[in-house]
DNA sequence: GTCTATATAAGGATAGAC
DNA sequence: GTCTATCCTTATATAGAC
């Protein structure tokens, strides 16, 4: 961990503040804890951020960008080659997301920062994702209601609260009952991915 | 709020922390915080609790005792009344949760407080909590095995998870969306509760 | 049990040399 | 861009009077 290695100083500090904010918390969470982990000098934060309200928007900034991107992409192509069908939408929405979880820089931390920022209701921080990436979450919903003619727009958004709340824990694998990991991270992501498809497919479709 | 007659300086002290964990989380909440709006001494939470770290654990304790105990009663009940059916069982996980954001007396701050400590990693937090509640995971899991014999148990556990991270995330905006008018609020606890019964019935008997 | 006062540590942020 | 040194605020916790 930690690794400092043809890393820029911004990188680095970057990569610890998302290690140290999904294990400690926002508030839990020094910047003197920050820059020992990136191995950088204490100034280096204010220098780079200015604040550190500003690191931890840069630090969703990072990766939300990404994964924001890779699921419209993928929702447009499983509408445009699937239409009306819910499965290739919800797997546009949930696949990436765990993806997130294998990835070796750092993405594995920033799951359980997504978590935490689930569990924040500080306003600051839930106007900047709203701001940034609501619409994501409304191409999704429109897209999930051309399925579902049935269901009243309500309903429907209840529903998609249920499945954000179940994707959100089940990517920082927070249940109480553990998986005791006799299968690989990579197959036990792969799984859950695909449970978590069905899961939410067949709750959509419940009368 | 921050109602101080007729109550203890204990209490007044668990009631202020928990309305303020909810919103600033354990970290982000000061013990001057907590004194300031519990309207006692700065001392006294040293007085009364020891440390900190006591009062975070004196917060659950007060409500999870109660919660657990509904959630169990109901459980037996449903197991009695109508064995083999999965409704029953989720409803008597699921609606005494969504009670308390209808508490007058806190319970829907604790939901919050609730949620935080489902995506902290803290580990004194997360033993207390497997060490004082995990036999009512362990019990509902064991009643919800029963109803799916085709499912395995790495499977249900998944599908358990699901249903933990959704109540918690449902449960979460509730405490937000309070202090709105009280009568269309219980209506929308209902809807959310019935709703939310019928996705995971639904999840859980998926293919 | 409750107060004032304070010990002691840690926090974010900045100034200014290099 | 990076460093040292430091300002100022806030934190937890405690000691001791009442």
């Amino acid at each position: 961990m930690t690794a400092t290695a043809h890393f820029s100083t911004k990188e680095r500090i970057l990569g610890a503040a998302e290690d140290l904010f999904a294990q400690y918390g926002f508030a839990g969470t020094s910047l003197r804890q920050v820059t020992t982990h990136a191995d950088v000098n204490l100034a280096a934060v204010n220098y780079h951020f200015g604040s550190k309200e500003n690191l931890v928007a840069e630090v969703f900034r990072r990766r939300l960008d990404e994964l924001s991107e890779q699921r419209l992409t993928a929702l447009r192509a499983a509408v445009a080659q699937r239409p009306g069908e819910l499965e290739p939408i919800l797997t546009a929405f949930i696949e990436p997301a765990l993806a997130l979880t294998l990835d070796r820089q750092g993405g594995s931390a920033f799951v359980r920062v997504l978590a935490r920022a689930y569990a924040e209701k500080n306003e600051r921080l839930r106007k900047f994702v709203a701001d940034n990436y609501g619409h994501v979450m409304r191409e999704f919903s429109k897209a999930i209601a051309a399925c579902l003619p049935g269901v009243g727009k309500e309903e429907l958004h209840r529903r998609l609260d249920f499945i954000a709340g179940a994707l959100t824990y089940a990517m920082a694998d927070f249940g109480l009952i553990r998986h005791h990991g006799s299968t690989s991270e990579k197959a036990h992501c792969q799984k859950t991915a695909a449970a978590l498809i069905r899961f939410s497919v067949a709750g959509l479709q419940s009368a």
